[in-house]
DNA sequence: CTTTATTTTTAGATTTGCCTAAAAATAGAA
DNA sequence: TTCTATTTTTAGGCAAATCTAAAAATAAAG
C-alpha cells in the first residue's frame, strides 16, 4: 500500500480519532503522537490527501477517507496479529510486544498475514484485549467494555482492555495482577482525586485516576 | 547494525565472496546482484568502508572486514531463521519464502531472534539445506557436500541443498521431486552439453548443467 | 606498447522524509 | 472587537539512497 510513514501517519489519525470520538485531527496532536514536528505533519498531509486517503482541510485537521480507514485497519490487524504470535507461541509478555509489533506491521505479503492468521486459530482479540479488524477491515467488537472511570462505588467487572499499550502501564497492571479477565470491585471512590479503592483477588488496591481511565470493563 | 540498504550490501558481498570463493567482489558484480547502478554501489562502499565494515580499494573491488562479516553473518542468520519459520510452521512451500524473508531479516529485537530460535528448536539449516550461523556468527556446516556436477557415472548421493535460492529452480526441483533427501544415481553424463541422466524414486530424468551446477549432493 | 573497450568513480540531480525559522491563519482574552 | 497567543503552513535546507552523464582508471586487443 504505502510508505511506513505514510502508513504510520494513516494509523495514528485512525488511533487519535478512535480515542476521542473527534471526527478532524489537529496537525498538532499528530506531531505530537508520531514524535516528529507539526511542519512535517502539514507535508505528509497534503501528500496523503493527494493520494485519496486523507481529507485535509487546511488549518483544519485531517481526517481518514474510507480508503485510508482501510489501510489503516489492515495496518492494525497486522499490527495486532504479530503481537498475538509474539505472545501466544514466542512467550513475550504483553508489555514487550509493542516495538517489535511496529516494525513486523510494515511487512508486506498478503499471503503471509492469511497463514499467520490461520495459524493462530483465527484470533478474535489480541494480548491487551483489542479486537482484531478481519481482512475487509471490520472490526466486530462484541464486548460492551466501558471505561472503569464509569463505574460506581460496590459495583463490579471484569477487565477486558487497556486503552494505552505503553510498557509501563501494562507492567503497572502486570505487577498488581490486573490482567484480562481478572474480577474486581469497586470500594470506594475518592472525589478530590478521581482515585479508586478496588478489591481484586482478596487485596484491596489503591488506583489512580491515570490508571481507572485506560482500564476497558465489562460488568 | 546498519540501514536496510548497508544490510544488504553487506550481505551482497558476503554471498558472492562464497559464491565465487573469491576475495575481492567488483563494484560491478555487487550492482548487478543488487539490481542497481555501479555509481550508487561506489557510493555506499564509501560510506561501508568509513564504518570500518568493508575493506575497499578505488578500482580494486571490495571485501568484508571482521565486523562487516560479522554483520552480514547476523542478516544471513535471520534470513534462514524466518525462511524456516515460513516453512515449518506458516506452511509455506520453499520456493515462496526468499522475498517475505528479504523482509524479514530488518527487523530489529535481539530477543525476538532468540526466541524464535528455540521455538523452532535451534534448527541447524534452512528450509534449502543452507547451514543456519549462530549467534556469534559462526557456521558449523557438518555436511561433506559436493555438487552434483562432481559425480561420474554409476555414482550415487542424496541431495542435501541448492546452491541459488531462485523461484524458478526451487519449483523445477519441487516439480520433479527433487527435494531435500531424495537419492540419485547417476545413469549417464553427455559431454557435449554436460547434461546428466539420473535415476530417482524409480523414475528417469535429464539434467540440464543449469540445474546439476545448483544441486549439492552428499556421496 | 598503443589504442580501444570496459569498469569504476566523480559530479551533479532527484525523491522522500524529516528539520528550522518565519509567515499566515485561527483562537483566546481583555 | 482588537490584540495577543497558539496553531498551522510555507519556504528553504539537509541527509540518505538512488539516478544519469561524463571523466578517470584499468583491462584487453591488436
Amino acid at each position: 500500500m504505502g510508505t511506513k510513514s505514510e502508513e504510520d501517519h494513516l494509523k495514528a489519525i485512525y488511533h487519535l480519532s478512535e480515542r476521542n470520538n473527534i471526527v478532524s485531527i489537529s496537525t498538532n496532536s499528530l506531531a505530537e503522537h508520531l514524535q516528529i514536528k507539526a511542519a512535517s505533519v502539514s507535508d505528509m498531509l497534503k501528500k496523503l490527501s493527494q493520494k485519496g486517503w486523507v481529507n485535509y482541510v487546511k488549518y483544519n485537521g485531517s481526517s481518514l477517507t474510507k480508503e485510508g480507514q482501510k489501510i489503516a485497519l489492515t495496518i492494525i490487524r497486522k499490527h495486532r496479529l504479530w503481537e498475538t504470535f509474539l505472545v501466544k507461541k514466542l512467550h513475550f509478555n504483553w508489555d514487550e510486544v509493542h516495538e517489535i509489533a511496529e516494525q513486523l506491521e510494515h511487512i508486506k505479503s498478503e499471503q503471509l498475514i492469511d497463514k499467520l492468521t490461520s495459524y493462530l486459530g483465527n484470533p478474535e482479540y489480541d494480548p491487551h484485549g483489542d479486537p482484531i479488524p478481519n481482512k475487509e477491515g471490520i472490526i466486530n467488537d462484541h464486548r460492551k467494555s466501558i471505561l472503569l472511570t464509569e463505574l460506581k462505588s460496590n459495583e463490579e467487572g471484569i477487565i477486558v482492555g487497556v486503552n494505552d499499550s505503553s510498557s509501563a502501564l501494562l507492567q503497572y497492571l502486570s505487577n498488581e495482577n490486573l490482567v484480562l479477565g481478572t474480577h474486581i470491585k469497586i470500594i470506594e471512590i475518592f472525589d478530590f482525586d478521581n482515585s479508586f479503592k478496588i478489591e481484586s483477588n482478596g487485596r484491596i488496591l489503591n488506583l489512580s485516576e491515570q490508571i481507572t481511565q485506560n482500564i476497558f470493563i465489562q460488568k
